[in-house]
DNA sequence: AAGTGGTCTAGACCACCTT
DNA sequence: AGGTGGTCTAGACCACTTC
């Protein structure tokens, strides 16, 4: 024990095992119990060690099963490519874009007509608006939750009110529509899960996500689209380019 | 106790404590023992509740003296405007664009010739480099760090040598030196962080920091700067802007 | 049923801040 | 010196997964 409070020399420990290009990568960490006799520490402080392992990315904790190293290169996010007019101009859904070599595939959607909340309504001029929810995962993993808020009086009746838009996604239908997105300007904040949040992308309070606002303007000057964006952050990372 | 573990129940009666508007901010909670009595749990399910507070950025905890309320509104960092030609071209400094309500100012600056890291010297082209590490706090309270690498054949003997590069920064001295940077990509992670950044920037480990890896080019394509910056998390709104 | 992580108890002692 | 948070112990019982 060199230094610092134990946990973190356990946390140090596991590391070293866990990076070992000897061990099988599959096989979970040796249980709680076996931890604590092995460091000669109480269940509690080995507890607080993998919280630390768990909160970096670096393992997965299973309930019942082990804790197992996370295997997972994170997945890159091209927000000036995914956006341009030519990927959605082309008919391609801007998440085809979002792939490094996993797929980000769609795992739900859910559309509906609601009252804005408050901030939303603001940005949108209106309250009654178009709600698309969606739910993004890859290998069974999500890692992305979308909510985007439409003005209803633009949409309705098109295909955006459908789960699925058509090929170009709801940016092409805009277009269509005469309200062709022109400018975006994005928000972010790296913030702890809420609860809801931690449920649905599976991982704990400690573990930081990346909230995306973006707002989508046309060309005169309308807000079209609000879109709130959480990423598991260990999952992504995010690119902006820009000239001076 | 209506539902959930006990200690998210007390932190979500900690919250509303925290909350209440007739309550003297400036007071901090309850001792742990105290509040371990109140609501009828062992001392260490109260510390888990505080942690959840912590990472959510909602309290300070101060060892040795008590659980304050964070009184903090975050600092909106435009990369846009920050890089754009005229803040550094017309002699602003450039973190002068980055300031709220409150200013943020440079509370420390090295400088020093280096052999650069591995991933650094394949992105310059060289591993001779001149490393500027920076920390800026605000309201005495550091908020960021930032290591700026730029390569030794061109800017040695100039200014940016300096802790003090003079009016408009380094971008402003690169151009005199003709290698304008012109172009931007900023990678952007959400993570833990690591020791020695919780240390520096006085936060745990569940509090969550933005990584940004920004390089710059010239129009020819040459990379002139790559700057390694790490944001309190909760401290910073950043925004990136573009068209389609 | 057996084994795993998740929560919780009821303390002890240490490190740090305030007075 | 006294009070605060930080670490740690040595268990108990519950929830979930696996066989």
């Amino acid at each position: 024990m060199a230094d610092g409070p134990k946990y973190r020399e356990i946390a140090a420990r596991l590391r070293e095992v866990l990076k070992d290009p000897k061990r099988d990568p599959a096989t979970p960490l040796d249980p709680e119990r076996v931890l604590a006799e092995t460091y000669n520490a109480a269940p509690t402080t080995v507890r607080k060690a993998i919280s630390l392992l768990r909160a970096e990315g670096l393992v997965d904790v299973v309930h019942g099963s082990g804790v197992y190293l996370r295997a997972w290169k994170p997945i890159l996010r091209d927000a000036n490519a995914r956006l341009s007019a030519q990927q959605w101009g082309e008919g391609k859904a801007i998440w085809e874009s979002d792939l490094g070599d996993r797929l980000v595939t769609l795992a739900s959607v859910a559309v509906q007509y609601e009252q804005a909340p408050e901030h939303i309504a603001h940005l949108l001029g209106t309250e009654d608006v178009l709600v698309r929810r969606r739910l993004y995962v890859v290998d069974k993993r999500p890692v992305q939750i979308a909510v985007s808020y439409l003005p209803a009086e633009i949409v309705r009746g098109s295909q955006i009110e459908r789960r699925d838009p058509g090929p170009g996604g709801i940016y092409k239908r805009l277009a269509e529509l005469g309200y062709a997105p022109e400018s975006f300007v994005e928000d972010v904040r790296a913030r702890t899960p809420s609860p809801d949040e931690q449920q649905t992308l599976r991982i704990t309070a400690g573990h930081p996500v990346a909230e995306i606002v973006r707002r989508a303007r046309t060309a005169d000057g309308r807000t079209v689209e609000v879109n709130e964006m959480v990423l598991d952050g260990e999952a992504y990372i995010m690119q902006w380019s820009f000239t001076s």
